[in-house]
DNA sequence: CTGGATGCAAAGTGTTTGCATAGTG
DNA sequence: CACTATGCAAACACTTTGCATCCAG
């Protein structure tokens, strides 16, 4: 049981312990859940219903406090769809959209190296430190066409 | 009073006509209120301050129901600041995009060609039909540094 | 053993819905 | 005069907060 819940500690646990952040079990579920969501973008309810299904008590509160947590420590990264729901996805690179199929929400990603160069003009141009962006596109995808 | 309230009826108000809406006082007043902003973006609850402070009645649950008649007969645009409030702007083009200051709010409008050619781009690559698109950025501006 | 993590209950915020009434075309 | 717009109250979904208890380091 202890076992099953532990699953295998990696780079992203230790990365939260060098960061001095307690390693609790639902906070290991939590990763956890991401890592098996594979790129998906999960909101908080999906992140506990996930829980649930993996039979782990945890609370929507304990949730949206550690969902938070991991974005503040860049654990997790925050996405926003524009569907009035809070999503993250797992890590890093902060420099890669979304293209949504408004029929079928089929959910494409895409790099962009335009937006950089965007950016680097904008510095100029403006004078911002920039600190983020986020792109989303919607259209319809070729099956819905 | 009546005069007050009609203001001058612009072209907006004709292409709501046109497409067989009906000119309610309160509907010119929200439009008014979004002309007199200028081109800022306003949440529901601006829109309805707004309306208080030019002593016109109107009730969160109206102005909730226009915002969203006008953003579906494209009188406003819907747009998204991630700060989990719906804004809406007046009008037309949607190829501005907004550099947010994250330490003292203020807000740079700018066009973006190179994002119509990213569009292209996406739509060689993928087949998707694009419909819209909205790009985000934030970061620290010259004053805040 | 101590401070942070958790659960529970309740409050909060922004938005939507149902229904009766008022007002526009 | 018909049919839509409006106000009001209540419901709603998602998220946050306060406090007592629990547990990792």
């Amino acid at each position: 049981m202890q076992q099953e819940r532990t699953c295998f500690v990696g780079q992203i646990e230790e990365n939260m312990l060098d960061k001095g952040l307690r390693l609790t079990w639902r906070r290991q579920a939590i990763i956890d859940v991401f890592r098996a969501a594979d790129g998906r973008h999960l909101s908080a309810d999906d992140v506990l219903q996930s829980l649930k299904a993996r039979k782990i008590a945890a609370n929507a509160t304990t949730v949206y406090r550690n969902l938070e947590l991991m974005a503040r420590e860049e654990i997790l990264r925050h996405v926003d769809f524009h569907d009035g729901v809070c999503r993250y996805e797992l890590g890093g690179s902060p420099d890669h959209h979304h293209l949504h199929c408004t029929k079928c929400g089929k959910l494409l990603e895409f790099d962009c190296n335009n937006l950089v160069e965007l950016a680097n003009i904008l510095v100029k141009e403006t004078g911002f430190k920039i600190e983020r962006h986020q792109l989303e596109v919607y259209g319809i995808c070729p099956a819905c066409r």
